[in-house]
DNA sequence: ACCTTATTTGCATCTCATGCGAACTGCCAA
DNA sequence: TTGGCAGTTCGCATGAGATGCAAATAAGGT
């Protein structure tokens, strides 16, 4: 997503006010490569600014995602998890420790893909690819 | 997963129990290729017997995905998605109607992957791989 | 047929997420 | 600078999906 400085300007163009709440909620999320759930993301806020309500954590993060500044997946783990990168990218998440992390990968576009029933052939556009790697991170390789 | 027959020994033989339950569900999942939420599956099978749980049919698809026999996934859609298909496949999700195909895909070996930081290099182990295609499909295609 | 043990079921509970409305405030306009 | 409209915040209620729990029930080995 874009800097604060830049969603400020964002905002006010759509006639969205910028308000406290959503310059720290800026500020978080740039360069956030944690892919926080809501949850997470009220608690590092509420250490900022003791009040402000989970209610408008998650205003904001959808407002972010309807506007294309955020992506948001659903790792299987319960809570959505949102990313601040938009770019082209896929994820590895470490079945031990839960951890995500960006991935770039080459060569999505040579996948030969094959319906299960080959009168299905051809009979889907493909609009985007997400690719999850599960396995397990450095640090828990050891500690099986 | 496995024939029904099959499940009914293999459950014994783990010192479960075969129920009426069970069997209806083993027969309503198997070759199953709807991949139905725990919710989509209770409606089917109420319909041939009426009075049954939907605690059960959590239970049951519980047990069959500890015992491999079932994959379960979260698309997004919110409810887990169930699929007796247990090999090595992927899905196409139409974004239109939510409809989830299978599809085989080759070249997954050959992709590839590179970290957001250098210094992150082959700190991941991969263990599986899965890949969602976002499109539409065949009969969404025209009612765009 | 009996008895041990697993299972079913309904209800309570929990998490994640969103709807709603009253109070509040950003920010443009005068 | 001030006034006021419109967008926001926030707390509470609500809803979906999923699981914990315990009493009643039934599978299946003996």
């Amino acid at each position: 997503m874009r800097t604060p400085a830049e969603l400020t300007t964002a905002f006010r163009s759509l006639g969205l006010k910028v308000t406290p709440q959503r310059q720290l909620l800026f500020r978080l999320l740039h360069d956030n490569t944690t892919h926080p759930t809501a949850e997470a993301l009220f608690e590092v806020a509420s250490a900022q600014m003791p009040g402000i309500s989970l209610r408008t954590v998650y205003q904001t993060l959808t407002d972010l995602a309807g506007m294309g500044e955020l992506q948001s997946f659903a790792f299987g783990g319960g809570a959505i998890r949102f990313d601040p990168n938009v770019g082209a990218h896929h994820h590895q998440v470490c079945v031990s420790c839960d951890e995500i992390s960006d991935v770039y990968v080459d060569g999505v576009d040579q996948l030969n893909v094959s319906p299960r029933n080959a009168s299905d052939a051809h009979s889907f556009t493909v609009a985007s690819t997400d690719i999850v790697f599960r396995g397990r991170c450095m640090r828990c390789a050891d500690t099986v």
